[in-house]
DNA sequence: CATGAATGAGGGTTCATTCAT
DNA sequence: GATGAATGAACCCTCATTCAT
């Protein structure tokens, strides 16, 4: 693969900013806090990133690859366009109610705000994404599943903007609910919007 | 009116932060920053705003005044429901074209992350807006412009949904393209998906 | 008198002082702490005073005249040279006590550190406090109820030391006891050693 | 021991503060006048301590350990009572004659007015020196060598409120005369005071 | 690989004081 | 007399980063 490789110390520093950016956005992603959390001094950080620009980008592009990995699994399962469109829809919850740090890192989209390159990343994910579920959409529409008189692009468009839009406001309200249901009640408004 | 009034000076100071985290999010707006855009020293800033925490608090409180303004004019007039949600619409995304800056304010949610009070804010105006698109969907349910099977609820949420991702990526592409016919777009979709 | 009258304002200002410098410190001593205390604006209060230190030399010198005049009565009675240093020390405790404040700003010297000026004032209430206690004690030398193979002075120097070292400590505790019989006790043990 | 260890660094940095506090009180002690006067860079001293606040606590108990330390070996020492309350005053004395800065830091119990924590260092200070007087007073009693008909803790009172009272006096005089035989005058009037 | 020590730049904030009104 | 607005100087402290060891 074309993907780089992280070593052990890598990762860990990886996961602890993610950790950190969770509990505080970025302000609380201080090399000081890093190095406490890998229980390593703030020099030694780095060793193994070259800034601290650098360790977001690092962290930025670790969840892209986990995150166009899962994706991929999914779109190319043997499932129907429906039954995929689920799996994406619940996997994308599940992943993020077992790690809701990644909400900030994630959907933060202003952290970034300073830096084109971040921003970018931040932006491919998005698109990237948007690609599957696209697939899945036009693919539901091939097999008469979904309607067809509304542009796939837009269906997908809206999907999406629905899920973040669910997931934004259960972080706004400090994860004090269960996101899966409000997963499964978007799934049906989806689908009764999209019956043919 | 019950709200605060705002001297001249704090009005321009509220503008000043408003364009400066328009610029590079909440690490720009610095009270060096501020004071430079004011024309006035550092310490001045603090006869108007008991700290750089208030101040952001007040940036926010000022804008959800004008949002809820806004909103309740538009869901007060005398139009029907159809015309009534191509409005919140259209008018929504001109504030944003004519004042890019306040995607960053408004939208960045994850900046404030470190603050409960500030989040909250942003979390009720994300609510308070809510409820009017809910009224108008409501409304057009009842006059038969919209389709019933679908709770209301969840329609606007889709459609608040869609509108922030498509403001969002609006925002993250720099700004670098015309919103509006973005607007138009999702109304189309909408009023597809919606028909009866 | 060659005394400095004092306006109402200049009263009221002195005495706000007093009860900052009582609370914290020279520290607390601010102008805008004061200004709230005075119930005006900052810039009011240079009408009344032409600095901080100004002011606080004021504040020194309205002390230093009441406590000077508080001697005098004493000594001037008709009472016996015992009687007198009864009333000394009794006295001076029930200033105290009705008044804490003033032993922050009286017995800190240290506080005055930086400037000479209000040093000295402190220096000069200490010394002519001093010629006070240093006549009762000679006149009771002469009178025969105090023992004469000390000199007057040590003898003063020691009953002086005592008493503020006892209302140190009682500053150091928090005004956490009673004062009073501190100074009875001190009375016990002067009258004790100075018996003939 | 069981007491703290301090860097190289960090003796140098107390030894500063004392110097710094010496010369014009707390408001001397800044971290700019600090760092100056250690020879490196305002963030820098809080690699050794973490606040300045900290900085003043381990002054004062650096300062404690080491009077502390003084007045046990003269009390464990073989000599009489007589003799080791002649010790007690003189290398006293001495100590600050050899540093004049440390009657400001430990006379000055005003300074710390704001802070419980430092206020209750300087309290204990005085409190454990107590009882090193008060030994030696209790032991003269029982030989004999001092007279009991007054609580030896009351003489060891009075010895500590006219020694503080002359350092004081010295102090504000800006040090100006020498200090040794004021203590030997003191001294005269003690063994005078307190003969059998 | 990692550390202890240090740094320049910058952060938000308070201070006593001035000035025009 | 008093005010609102402003200021220069100074405050304590944190940041990401570097360097010698």
């Amino acid at each position: 693969m074309s993907e780089p490789q992280y070593s052990d110390r890598q990762v860990q520093i990886i996961n602890a900013a993610i950790k950190l950016m969770g509990e505080g956005g970025i302000q609380m992603l201080t090399t000081k806090n890093l190095a406490r959390e890998v229980s390593v001094t703030e020099p030694a950080l780095y060793r193994h990133f070259s800034s601290k620009a650098n360790l977001i980008l690092q962290v930025l592009e670790y969840l892209k690859s986990r995150i166009i990995y899962r994706l991929t699994c999914i779109v190319d399962s043997d499932n129907t366009p429906v039954e995929k469109l689920r799996e994406l829809v619940k996997r994308q919850f599940q992943a993020f109610v077992s790690r809701p740090e990644i909400v900030v890192v994630l959907l933060s989209e202003g952290l970034y705000q300073n830096d084109k390159e971040l921003s970018s990343i931040v932006f491919s994910i998005m698109l990237e994404s948007s690609s599957f579920y696209l697939q899945v959409i036009k693919d539901g529409q091939e097999s008469g599943d979904f309607r067809s008189d509304v542009p796939a692009e837009r269906i997908a468009f809206m999907i999406m903007g629905s899920m973040r839009f669910c997931v934004i406001q259960w972080h706004l309200s400090g994860f004090s609910y269960d996101l899966i249901p409000r997963g499964d009640e978007l799934l049906d408004t989806f689908f009764a919007l999209l019956k043919d």
